[in-house]
RNA sequence: GGGCCGAUAGAUCAGCGGAAGAUCGCCUGCUUUGCAAGCAGGAGGUCAGGGGUUCAAAUCCCCUUCGGUCCA
């Protein structure tokens, strides 16, 4: 903490009404406060004091609290702004929404687009599963939590707010509108650093609770070097369910904030503990800071000697409890997750959303709640929807999402059990039950956690104390980071004017030359269009320079050049795009949209773009959904799309107020990704489409032409990737498509629609003739067998047969076994097809160990050979030395025929 | 994005270097008033695809594709 300077705190607010710099006894942190206490109020230094004395004047739901808290800021001229998707699109370094200013990171703080208000006001929806296992048993944890803000953003000279207006608007918030002692709130100094950002901030306390921080981001860390951000961020954050549970003064922060839906979980389960227990529990777990989970043991045995139950008995009567608050939690974050586009997967966002259902889906079964997992999350809908209206918009949605995810997760099970039944018959043989390693293996390979695994067992299950540490120790591997290069221009580069939006079908220009660098050039305006949003970039010339690539560096535009560089920085020179390229780029990206609309329709409302790819060949969409299409879904996306194509509906592409545009559209608007900045992009197809997009579209849809889609094919589980053509591509694709039909029907002497058919009946006549083939091999092996057991020759009784012929392993193979169905018999066969070959079998009559003649005369050979003492097989390459190895075969079996 | 497990008959799986198996399901008979079942017989496999090692590969090695699962 070097970094902390005692002047950073030194506010006026402070100053001028009468708050005292103290130093906390227990922790040596310092704070401010007008209280007396010389603690800093922070557990674990102090109790947490509201429990059953709530200190706000008011009992508020959470619905109340946001609304007070957002209502309070918009009365103190901040605008009130909408939640951004729990799923944290716009960015690739995370995969949720962890706090509220991963809203406006990275390209609002670094300056490059403007924050949709500021100052604003938001209540934002965050996720984070660091501490999941210890949701339902401290009383505090969440995985979902609601992240309520008031952020500014000072730009040099244009100066909202900074340190004291954040902390009187605080010290407002809690003192005047929720009748908080103002002496019972401290606000201790501390350092915050995050997303390369750092900067004091001061940690808002009360009750031995931290209600909010108030974060003032003021450097860049590049390096291990601080640096003065070029703007200054009020980052602040209150906890809306901390708030809430503290004007409750509840025993656990899950009584106050799951209200409706933890009374019907109660009731559905019909769960009863001895209220007491449940209040000295809650009291104690309350009370304390739990962090890991040796805590919450510590904490159990703590009250269980306490009331003086045992141990195990204290446990098991308090479980009922902890599964309902977990799934109060699983089920808020998992609702919010689903509607906001996440489906269930086994890789990225998706998985985490597994993990929620399956952790609530064992909570359920515990409760002996099977199957009813979508009733609780309904019931979650209804609780939030009025102030979340998109989730009651996505209700049927998120029910089907649970309901396919619950009958995945039976489908691991039932597979499990059949797993770890066959684990123990086999093993039983060594007396070994079910191991550590097995245990492992099972979770780490098949999803069977342990628990689930002793159920299954039949034989006592024992579970190592390390187990989850020996399932990351498999995990373990060192990260190898890529680094691309990136491009540095030279500084100071103004952004380059886009003018491909103001006039797209404008193809020749002269601009600018601001910087070469390498094979780049830097012009002051272009109408080239930058790889983004999937579309690849535009090609052409400049002069008589070939343009290969176009890209965007911040707000800089970059042409890539291919040969000799001849721009002069300063002159002016004359560009053309490529007329062709564009117009298929700009028809595969309008084609998207409309794929992507007609998707959703047919689909349903799950369905968001999580990627595509717009070439000139080709064109991609990832959507997410949570089975295979079939290919009756295949076609009425593909004749929507082409519906859409033909009614020649208007595609629109304006800038809007990004504020304005999400009231009209909601957030659906962020297919691509979000599109942070003060205004967006809007390309609306009609009715049908509205996404937020940068890219260059088709004045009207039947500009399209036509739409293909090639194949589709599931990338992940949860992701589904069509690809398709339009335009002239989907004609020529087509063409290509009919001519290999033609072609193979002509082969087949069919008519193209009766091909299948045609190619089936080849299949099976191919078959047909494959049998008659084996079965004519088979009746002449019964020919030979007679003549050569007839010519055998005879020793001590025993027939020995001695022949050769030039055909393939599996045919001597069964002519030998048809030779030892005879009494007293030897087979001595070899073939020289391909090198040489040699079987030696005998009837089970007699006692001749075949593997030691084979070895020998396959040495004969150049190769070597074995089987079983009644038949063997080998073979070797030297072909020429068959008939003496035969010979040398037949000897030896005379030899131990005639010694016994 | 990474680790691990896996792909054999319609389904579930065994086999893990020496001619492809079990159980269920399916078909045909027999038995039964009928059904369930029982008995007898039968059909059904490019052992995911492609390379390699070997005298010999479902089996060992490598690659590809697909699935499952855990972790980020």
């Amino acid at each position: 903490m070097s970094q902390m300077d005692p002047k950073d705190y030194e506010l006026e607010f402070f100053k001028n009404n009468g708050f005292q710099r103290k130093q906390c006894s227990k922790c040596r942190k310092f704070f401010w406060s007008l209280g007396d206490s010389d603690i800093c109020g922070e557990a674990p230094c102090v109790e947490y004091t509201f429990i059953g004395k709530p200190l706000f004047k008011e009992k508020l739901s959470v619905h109340e609290m946001r609304e007070s808290f957002l209502s309070f800021l918009e009365r103190k001229d901040h605008k009130r702004i909408a939640r951004y998707p729990i799923t944290a699109r716009w960015r690739d370094d995370v995969f949720f929404t962890q706090a509220s200013i991963y809203d406006f990171q990275p390209w609002v703080i670094q300056g490059v687009v403007e924050p949709p208000a500021n100052p604003l006001a938001i209540s934002q929806t965050c996720v984070r599963f660091n501490d999941i296992d210890n949701v339902g048993k401290t009383g505090s944890h969440l995985t979902m939590f609601e992240m309520m803000a008031h952020h500014v953003f000072n730009k040099k000279g244009k100066e909202i707010y900074w340190k004291d207006r954040t902390v009187e608007l605080c010290h407002e918030f809690l003192t005047t509108v929720h009748g908080l002692d103002p002496r019972a709130v401290n606000y201790s100094e501390a350092w915050w650093e995050g997303g390369g950002n750092a900067g004091p901030c001061l940690e808002v306390l009360i009750g031995g609770v931290e209600v909010a921080t108030l974060v003032f981001m003021t450097y860049v860390l590049e390096n291990g070097q601080q640096r003065p951000m070029d703007i200054q961020v009020v980052d602040t954050g209150y906890g809306l369910e901390r708030l809430t549970w503290m004007s409750q003064g509840t025993p656990s922060a899950y009584e106050a904030v799951f209200g409706d839906v933890l009374e019907e979980l109660k009731r559905l389960s019909g769960t009863k503990v001895d209220p007491a227990i449940l209040a000295e529990y809650s009291k104690a777990a309350g009370s304390m800071k739990i962090e890991t989970s040796a805590d919450v043991r510590a904490l159990k045995a703590d009250v269980a000697a306490r009331i003086g139950m045992s141990y195990e008995d204290f446990v098991k009567a308090i479980k009922p409890y902890e599964s309902m608050y977990v799934i109060c939690d699983h089920t808020r974050a998992l609702m919010f997750m689903l509607s906001d586009g996440v489906v269930p997967s086994n890789v990225r966002q998706g998985y985490f959303a597994r993990l929620l259902v399956r952790r609530s889906l064992r909570e359920m079964s515990q409760l002996g709640l099977e199957n009813r997992l979508s009733e609780v999350v309904a019931r979650q809908v209804d609780y939030f929807s009025n102030d979340f209206p998109d989730l009651k918009e996505n209700r049927d949605e998120i029910i089907k999402l649970v309901d396919v995810e619950q009958e995945k997760y039976k489908e691991t099970l039932t597979k499990g059990r059949g797993i770890v039944q066959r684990l123990e018959s086999s093993e039983k043989k060594e007396h070994k039950g079910i191991t550590d390693e097995d245990l492992i293996e099972l979770y780490d390979s098949h999803g069977l956690n342990p628990e689930v695994v002793a159920e299954f067992a039949s034989s006592k299950v024992k579970v190592p104390d390390d187990f989850y540490k020996r399932v990351a120790a498999r995990h373990s591997k060192v990260e190898r980071e890529e680094v691309e290069p990136e491009i540095t221009l030279p500084a100071g580069l103004p952004p380059t004017k886009l003018l491909f939006y103001k006039d797209p079908s404008k193809y020749r220009f002269r601009a600018k030359v601001l910087a070469v660098k390498d094979d780049l050039v830097v012009l002051d305006k272009t109408y080239f269009y930058a790889e983004s949003g999937g579309q690849e970039s535009d090609h052409g010339t400049m002069k008589e320079m070939k343009v290969a690539h176009v890209d965007k560096i911040g707000n800089v535009v970059v042409h890539r050049i291919e040969g000799p560089m001849q721009a002069v920085v300063g002159k002016q020179i004359t560009c053309d795009v490529e007329q062709g390229r564009r117009k298929r780029l700009q028809k595969h990206h309008t084609a998207t949209h409309i794929i992507n609309g007609a998707a959703r329709k047919v689909l349903g409302n799950h369905i968001w773009q999580t990627g595509a790819h717009k070439g000139v060949d080709l064109a991609r969409l990832d959507i997410t959904h949570y089975a295979d299409l079939t290919p009756e879904e295949l076609q009425r996306i593909e004749l929507l799309a082409n519906e859409t194509v033909l009614s020649g509906t208007k595609v629109n592409s304006t800038f809007m107020e990004r504020t304005a545009a999400e009231k009209r559209y909601g957030f659906r608007l962020y297919q691509g990704g979000a599109v942070p900045g003060k205004e967006i992009r809007v390309v609306r197809i009609g009715d049908f489409d509205v996404e937020a997009c940068g890219g260059i579209h088709c004045k009207n849809t039947f500009e399209v032409g036509a739409i293909k889609i090639l194949r589709t094919k599931r990338i992940q589980d949860g992701v589904v990737r069509l690809e398709f053509v339009s335009g002239m591509t989907a004609v020529e694709q087509i063409q290509a498509l009919w001519t290999s039909v033609t072609e193979a029907s002509t082969s087949l002497n069919a008519t193209p629609e009766k091909i299948n058919e045609a190619v089936q009946k080849l299949i099976a006549d191919r078959k047909e003739l494959m049998k008659e083939i084996e079965a004519m091999k088979k009746g002449r092996v019964g020919e030979t067998v007679e003549d050569l057991v007839h010519r055998s020759v005879q020793v001590a009784g025993v027939k020995i047969v001695r022949h050769v012929e030039s055909e393939d392993m599996k045919h001597l193979v069964s002519l030998a076994k048809e030779l030892i169905g005879h009494p007293k018999t030897v087979a001595v066969l070899g073939s020289d097809e391909g090198g040489a070959k040699m079987v030696i079998a005998r009837s089970p009559d007699l006692k001749v160990d075949c593997r030691p003649l084979i070895k020998e005369a396959m040495a004969m050979v150049k190769g070597s050979g074995g089987g079983k003492p009644d038949f063997a097989q080998g073979g070797g390459q030297d072909a020429t030395k068959l008939e003496a190895a035969l010979d040398r075969v037949v000897e030896m079996v005379k030899e131990t025929l005639e010694k016994e």
